[in-house]
DNA sequence: GTCTATATTCTGATAGAC
DNA sequence: GTCTATCAGAATATAGAC
């Protein structure tokens, strides 16, 4: 069921995935609610009426896009722990990095979930919030680990400001120019060391 | 733009203003394009074609909105500014708490920049966004001096993360419950010395 | 799989009475 | 300042031909 975004076979990218990476790019750039199917449509080259032949309405087409944004940091969340580091800087580092490189990798998916999940229509939203929790647990158990001493009320905090800084770089990092490598190290060095210390500061 | 109407009422809230509430209000919880007339008019308890009387039109009034919310927190920047205590991290703190008591002293219309100006429509963006600017040189100033030792490339994501940290709160934070102050001293602990460092914790 | 044609509903906006 | 009435366009979605 959960395939789409990797690599399979050819190079030949259907209807339906070319359906879901125009409605991806302008649900995230426009708006679900601004963006009609006839704009997605003309971006495909196909008529509106030809989308309902792949999804059965407007709503499940943006589901199927903030499942594929989820299943990319999923994946991205298993690599980082298996490559593991003792050190809880470093291992901090891997898993902030992992969560960047898939939300620029597969950019107009995972981003999805940061700006247009919010206004989704209750229903996408509630078939959607499942997954999301669960990678947020993972997150918590990760964060409890590494930061012991934190109590669940910081560490929920924690969690969730560390979560509105990497998610927002949507907005503002273009990994065309700059390596999400080199986001990732800075942003972990300021969370893991703070801001005012000069350390990792070259 | 002389949008504001020649009503000098002395009443307490004018209709207008209860328009404003209610639509920031909505705008926030369904997004722009999502939120009709009518349904704010419902909100009001008059017609939608009343609106009309007071805004030019539906952009008119979002672009309102976004003014009244960058007005807060420009003051509450003025006040922190104005207290300055000499220790940074003091200093880093005061700002932040300013920041998010202006967030939720004034929730729907500070946070209508957050989630709801990525999609306004593009004459209402170019409207607001100068104010925006203006905002973030400040910002931009303040963390060059509070983090001397960081270069322009690192202050920028610096200052873009922790905005992303704290403007995330308007999603996750409930301010009826729980202290900003509270909020402020943890996100500004972390961003001054880190999460891995003890201090500050508990 | 894509098309044309169309049904239905809702949208922002205007005109003019009170 | 708010109302009723209405417009013109755009939206999602369906039916059925090719």
């Amino acid at each position: 069921m959960s395939m789409t975004q990797t690599t399979p076979r050819t190079d030949a990218v259907t209807g339906r995935q070319r359906i879901l990476d125009a409605a991806a790019e302008l649900f995230l750039t426009l708006g679900y609610a601004e963006t009609s199917l006839r704009t997605i449509a003309d971006s495909v080259g196909i008529r509106a009426a030809s989308i309902y032949h792949h999804f059965e309405n407007k709503d499940a087409l943006l589901l199927e896009i903030l499942e594929i944004g989820m299943a990319a940091v999923e994946a991205a969340f298993d690599d980082a722990a298996e490559q593991a580091p003792t050190d809880p800087a470093l291992r901090l580092e891997r898993h902030i990095a992992g969560h960047l490189e898939a939300l620029f990798a597969h950019h107009a998916f995972t981003a999805a979930h940061v700006t247009v999940f919010p206004f989704a229509p209750p229903t996408v939203r509630t078939s959607a919030v499942a997954a999301r929790d669960a990678y947020e647990s993972r997150w918590t158990e990760l964060l409890g680990e590494i930061a012991p001493h934190l109590d669940p009320d910081a560490l929920r905090i924690a969690r969730l400001a560390l979560f509105g800084a990497m998610n927002s770089s949507v907005q503002w990092f273009d990994s065309s120019t700059s390596s999400t490598d080199d986001l990732a190290e800075r942003i972990a060095s300021t969370v893991a060391h703070g801001m005012l210390s000069t350390r990792g500061a070259s």
